[in-house]
DNA sequence: GGGCAGTTTTCGGCACGCCTAAAAATCTTA
DNA sequence: TAAGATTTTTAGGCGTGCCGAAAACTGCCC
């Protein structure tokens, strides 16, 4: 039985782009509208209307027509493998070059695109194969398994209770390297001291330290015991 | 003083390709030719004409209408920005990942185009700031200063010479795996027993092996003492 | 110095990925 | 359910990078 050859052969960088997106906003009950994926993507509805016609043609993405899009088997797998590319990737340069969490993004979008099979069988044995990238999100198997990101923000807490940092949002940089300078690192031991009220701030208790987390920050990082 | 932004902003891998080979072809005395480049980088000669009426508009490139182009002073820094790069990579490669110096070029040649300025400094650190990289070429400093490369053949050595693997060309991928499996490393020293003869194949001992070195082969090695 | 070979550039065209404007389809709601 | 609002698609265009064919130029040789 021949290896399969690498699923994202023959793809450009926008289109690998584009079923990203397409796998990141799935949970849309029945296909991703053109708008919403324009949004994403800061690109006009045109163009995802152009690029819907493309993936299809692939046979990554299956398209009703003024309804809405969804990635086929094979462009979900398509989509895992390029987010096991991003967050090994993230992991790497955060394990092994010393960024920190909130500069990996934008480096591990331009690398994701270029590497070969072998550069990521490289790192991930270099990585003794993660299982999480450094903001918590799972990394997919090679086979292309994906568990579940931890979901419970911060924000869902009630006074008292003892909650662990699971996952931080890797959404916006600034928020990212605002959370690591308040200590709210992955694995840390928080006690939520008071909810948030009146959209104020969190108070938590960090080691032995307080802090008030804003709301904003608050919900980008995720918990779970 | 700011620092200076890359030189290789805003340029598109295919631009950075045309800088690299002029970079290459130089040596060509008054400019690289249009024919010339156009075979290097297999494209046609009408894309090249045009690639030089863009540089030239950026001010990379030096462009005699129906003579030939050369790189400006800002085009030749590019030009060492995108060696050193890719020469920075195919080291990381090899040092961190555990390359083989036949399959890093491939690689490098994608990755030299997407990285930043960081990730060019962190591997630099990481590999303690080389000066060769795995095939013996030199490494340009981050100011750009490019050292020569070792060029004697070791098809021009006589019969006795006592030598030494300084590098050998990264031309071909399968050249390369061939040398290294005749124990030619770099640093290997080697004692030149027989010339080559009719194009036959030069006979030298390594450590206290004899080996019969093809013409082929042999013209790739560069040595010094 | 004129022709001719070979090279270089111009011209017209194609695929890609993007855009705006306009047309078509769908949704909403009175 | 029919008009108006919204969304999506089509149409036409632009820049990039590539191509083949044809025109323009250079240089060599008689």
């Amino acid at each position: 039985m021949p290896k399969t050859a690498r699923l994202t052969s023959s793809l450009s960088s926008s289109q690998e782009d584009y079923v990203k997106a397409l796998y990141k906003l799935r949970h849309t009950g029945h296909g991703v509208s053109t708008s919403e994926l324009a949004e994403h993507l800061h690109v006009s509805a045109p163009s995802v209307s152009e690029m819907f016609g493309k993936l299809a043609a692939l046979g990554l993405v299956s398209h009703d027509r003024y309804r809405g899009a969804e990635l086929t088997e094979r462009g979900e797998a398509v989509a895992v493998e390029m987010i096991r590319h991003h967050r090994l990737l993230e992991m790497y340069l955060v394990k092994a070059l010393g960024y920190s969490w909130d500069e990996v993004h934008e480096e591990a979008e331009r690398l994701e695109h270029v590497i070969s099979e072998q550069f990521e069988e490289r790192i991930a044995a270099a990585l003794g194969r993660p299982r999480r990238d450094p903001h918590g999100d799972p990394i997919p198997s090679e086979r292309g398994d994906l568990e579940e990101s931890p979901h419970t923000p911060l924000t869902a807490c009630a006074a008292g209770d003892l909650v662990r940092v699971r996952r931080v949002s890797d959404s916006d940089p600034d928020k990212l390297r605002a959370i690591g300078e308040l200590g709210l690192q992955l694995g840390a031991d928080v006690e939520v001291l008071e909810p948030s009220r009146y959209e104020g701030p969190i108070t938590v208790r960090l080691g032995r330290r307080l802090r008030q987390i804003p709301l904003g920050l608050a919900r980008e990082v995720f918990v779970g015991d």
